[in-house]
DNA sequence: CCGAGTGATGTGAGCGTTCACATTCCGAGC
DNA sequence: GCTCGGAATGTGAACGCTCACATCACTCGG
């Protein structure tokens, strides 16, 4: 092997060589630096491509402190929501120059949650995006390592972290709105799972407004946001179905289940039962009928979460914020007015 | 400011001082070096948790040349196959005791895919997972950085990677078999959008059967994936509901809008038409009529691939494998003999 | 009772950058 | 021609860890 036999990738110092510079030089050159000849710079240039060269940003967040990279810890990134909310974090993230590392739980008990903060820390990210929404992921946020920047998405309540939410009463509010406007005496609700935050919020916004309208507020039914439990809930409104016209379902997954066990008991929607579901996905306005929902923006949840971090990176303090995203009413087919 | 103003955290140094050792012996404890006495290795632990230490991977990172960290380069996340695949590969990843980083592209030319592969290069990744279903985005394996490990998911003919995916064309047999074995005399197909190689596999599968059993092959109709591509494909089919019997649909959600525009048509399914999807979405069940599909395996894909990757980074060659995941025939209530 | 062998620990260098500071270069101004 | 100042470049020391090697303390057989 002669001295030529060299295997690993050129490092600066290589460059510098190469072109006749120092290492300084060329770490210069590469951070834009205004103070270098243009000549010298072509130089370094010509000499980092001759090699292909490419920088070692290990080695530069050793010493810069800064990886440029954030966190994501998320929950089940199958679901349409944390799915979309991740994609929509991660685009964001790119966009400020970060680069993401995720780390997505099966369960999301407090102490999952806290462990995978600590794992992104010795990483050494930047900061952390926890897509917390259930009750005790959400208290995870609590135990967070000294001095790191952190966002709440979807988090409720969390401590010193600013949370970016979708506001989940306001899209229940909405929904539950629309069909008492259309004439129905009340509303029935197919509720998500009882630790989720966003659960609580649908359920509080529909509740809101049944009291404040002095309708009387039906028994909720439970169930885990598929489309089995909203199967099952649909079985049991159709067995109630002299008395039920109008059911809000909190997410467009379930309502599908809740389509299908009235059409298989014969009940006909909108005509006899009006059903309003919630997220919009994009199946929603094919369901049969096509599903009349509330739409969250994840993009702009991303958006917003990434923004919040990296302010709260670049001025080393925490934000008490708490941004919310407005959802919006879709109307198709599946409510209608009592006949 | 006295010396304890430290605002840094611990480091390596400040432990091994609490405990009265050598930062070696500190690094011989994190890493479960055999020998150290008992009572050394309990005193470094109790420091450790004394100062709240970390060890930072970074550092380690930069000697050791491995970060642990593997990259994922996915496109639109969002999508119920893409977001399960990551999600497996993720799973797969921590098993095995890495990180995951991810760029999720919104666009996947050549270009893009390449660009992403050498952000994780220099960000230091062990390896990278290349979610490439398309024609142009598994081109771009074709320029890696020299001796990166990587693997292709869902990756055609991708040169000198190895390739995981699910047997698309079985998937198309196997639903196409079924229409056939159900007395239909053909079967239509709704294809997906041209350049992805998973479409492509789906069509030759269902273009093979047909041809094997000398029965005529009907015109393609083209989809892109998306509910209304299906919706206005299923309304074509309804037209000519006279001629068409059964439709084998390239994915659950095309599926749905063609089961919505038939819907619409008053065309009967299985009565009148029979419908086979692919991917079994979780909906899939609640459809009306719960639709007959191909169920891909992507846990399976996410943990296969982590595999030979990780295989890879051990062995340091390449490793010219191409492993193949069987997909699953779900009969549900969407077809029925012909009458 | 001594030297070899083994286990436990310490020492210093180096990974590839950036930072702080030192040095050199070059033209303007007197 | 000489000084001065800012632009352009170089030098050496970190960053926090692991690696290779040195050292030390024992045990054990002859």
């Amino acid at each position: 092997m002669g001295p030529n036999a060299e295997q690993r990738p050129p490092v600066m110092a290589d460059v510098a060589k190469l072109a006749g510079v120092s290492h300084q030089t060329v770490s210069r050159v590469l951070n834009d630096h205004p103070n270098v000849r243009a000549e010298t710079r072509t130089r370094v240039m010509w000499a980092i491509d001759e090699l292909g060269y490419r920088r070692n940003l290990v080695a530069r967040a050793l010493v810069t402190r800064h990886s440029r990279t954030l966190g994501v810890v998320s929950f089940d990134s199958t679901l349409y929501g944390p799915a979309s909310t991740v994609y929509g974090i991660e685009q964001a993230a790119r966009a400020a120059g970060y680069f993401v590392s995720i780390v997505s739980l099966r369960t999301i008990d407090r102490a999952g949650v806290t462990d995978a903060i600590g794992y992104l820390a010795e990483q050494g990210v930047d900061g952390v995006v926890v897509v917390a929404p259930q009750r005790s992921a959400a208290r995870a946020l609590d135990d967070l390592p000294a001095g790191m920047p952190a966002v709440a998405v979807e988090g409720g309540h969390a401590g010193d972290v600013p949370v970016v939410s979708v506001d989940q009463v306001e899209g229940a509010r909405l929904a539950t709105l629309h069909l008492l406007d259309l004439g129905h005496e009340t509303v029935w609700h197919v509720s998500g799972p009882a630790d989720w935050l966003e659960a609580e919020g649908r359920t509080e916004g529909w509740r809101a407004v049944l009291t404040a309208a002095g309708r009387p507020v039906p028994e909720v039914l439970a169930g885990d946001w598929s489309p089995r439990s909203g199967y099952r809930a649909g079985k049991r409104l159709a067995a109630m179905a002299d008395r039920v016209t109008a059911v809000f379902v909190a997410n467009d997954q379930m309502a599908l289940g809740v389509l299908r066990a009235l059409t298989e008991e014969g009940v006909k929607v909108p005509e006899q039962i009006s059903i309003v579901g919630f997220d919009d996905i994009p199946e929603s306005e094919f369901f049969s009928p096509p599903l009349t929902t509330i739409r969250q923006d994840f993009g702009a949840v991303g958006r917003r979460s990434i923004d919040l971090l990296v302010r709260q990176i670049q001025s080393g303090g925490p934000l008490h914020e708490r941004l919310v995203v407005p959802p919006q009413f879709i109307a198709r087919a599946s409510t209608s007015p009592l006949r």
